[in-house]
DNA sequence: ATGGTTTTTACTGCGTC
DNA sequence: GACGCGGTAAAAACCAT
């Protein structure tokens, strides 16, 4: 397919003409007077044709899915056909060679290969039980990759290094997630989780940036299934908070869900400690003292109490009218 | 390894239903 | 008696040195 090369302002180094054909079928841009080949091997961004069914498209198409580091060979691997169709299209009596040929090319695949693959599948599982975004998972991926390049795996379980990049990653994207949910979803032991977890990110030089307690106040409200304005408020209360010295040093989580709690009883939900050490992972002591902490340094210890006992009050009034 | 800090464990008291 | 809340002391975990 030859092109007039249209304003592109491409002009031949040689002897200037401007009239530059460009042969998209070889990638070339060539000078029409003297014949110099100014580039090749572009790649044709335009659309190929279209395809108005499916048949059409199986003809035409020369490329696949795009790129991604959700497959271990980034979606391009060559495999040989299993679908019916494709069986069918061997004959019966070479068959048998074609199971054959199929089964050393899985033999093939290298071992790193063959890792590689089952810690994603891990890692999609781990996502969607997590709600990880895309891009985070494909971070996750290409941190597993490099991981696995400089032997960080071995000795180790593929569940607990994939555990890990979740932890540090889902940290830096400011959406951390909890080292429990990690553990509950993995099925990796919390020790071993934390021990993994320092290797890796010392060795991947994984710069981790000490966890805000702002940050978990999104994760751990869905978790506690408390409304938007609560988490709001909570949020509100922290940013209020965050230059007071009463809360330096305390664990964030905790503070996130103490913060939580109140801002919950000041909009009148229903939550009860215990539901929310649950749901965190933290004790409800925890929670009581950052309770504490929390509001003498905001300075709101009455209305939290009168709020408390408001809420109380409804419950009672509640409970009076169901037994009328 | 150690000491200081925070969190957890375990237990108790209080009030309400 | 069960439940939710508040408190305490000692044990355990964590962190920097």
């Amino acid at each position: 397919m030859l092109k007039k090369g249209k304003k592109s302002g491409l002009s031949c180094p040689e002897c200037g003409s401007n009239e530059i054909l460009s042969d998209s079928s070889k990638g070339e841009n060539i000078c029409s007077k003297c014949g110099l080949i100014l580039n090749d091997g572009m790649i044709d961004t335009q659309q190929d044709w279209r395809a108005f069914d499916s048949e059409e498209l199986e003809k035409t198409a020369r490329t696949g899915a795009p790129l991604t580091r959700m497959r271990h060979d980034k979606g391009i691997g060559t495999e040989i056909g299993k679908s019916k169709a494709e069986l069918f299209k061997v004959s019966a009596g070479k068959r048998g060679q074609y199971f054959r040929i199929k089964n050393w090319q899985k033999r093939l695949v290298s071992s790193k290969d063959r890792n590689y693959g089952y810690a994603l599948s891990e890692l999609e599982r781990i996502s969607s039980a997590l709600s990880l975004p895309s891009n985070l998972q494909e971070e996750i991926g290409a941190m597993y990759e490099k991981a696995l390049e400089e032997g960080l795996v071995k000795g180790r379980s593929i569940e607990a290094v994939i555990g890990s990049l979740v932890y540090a990653l889902s940290r830096e994207y400011k959406s951390p997630r909890l080292m429990s949910e990690i553990c509950e979803v993995s099925g990796v032991d919390k020790r071993d989780l934390g021990r993994t977890y320092r290797y890796v990110a010392r060795k991947l030089n994984l710069r981790v940036i000490p966890a805000k307690a702002i940050d978990y106040v999104p994760r751990c409200a869905t978790l506690l299934k408390l409304s938007d304005k609560s988490q709001v408020r909570a949020k509100q209360y922290l940013t209020q908070i965050k230059s007071e010295e009463e809360v330096s040093g305390k664990g964030p989580i905790g503070l996130a869900a103490a913060t939580l709690y109140i801002a919950a009883i000041m909009n009148g939900e229903e939550i009860s400690q215990r539901k929310i050490a649950e749901a965190i992972g933290v004790t409800e002591v925890t929670i009581r003292n950052r309770c504490k902490d929390i509001a003498k340094s905001l300075g709101i210890e009455d209305s939290v109490d009168k709020k408390m006992k408001e809420i109380e009050a409804l419950q009672k009034n509640r409970l009076d009218e169901e037994s009328l």
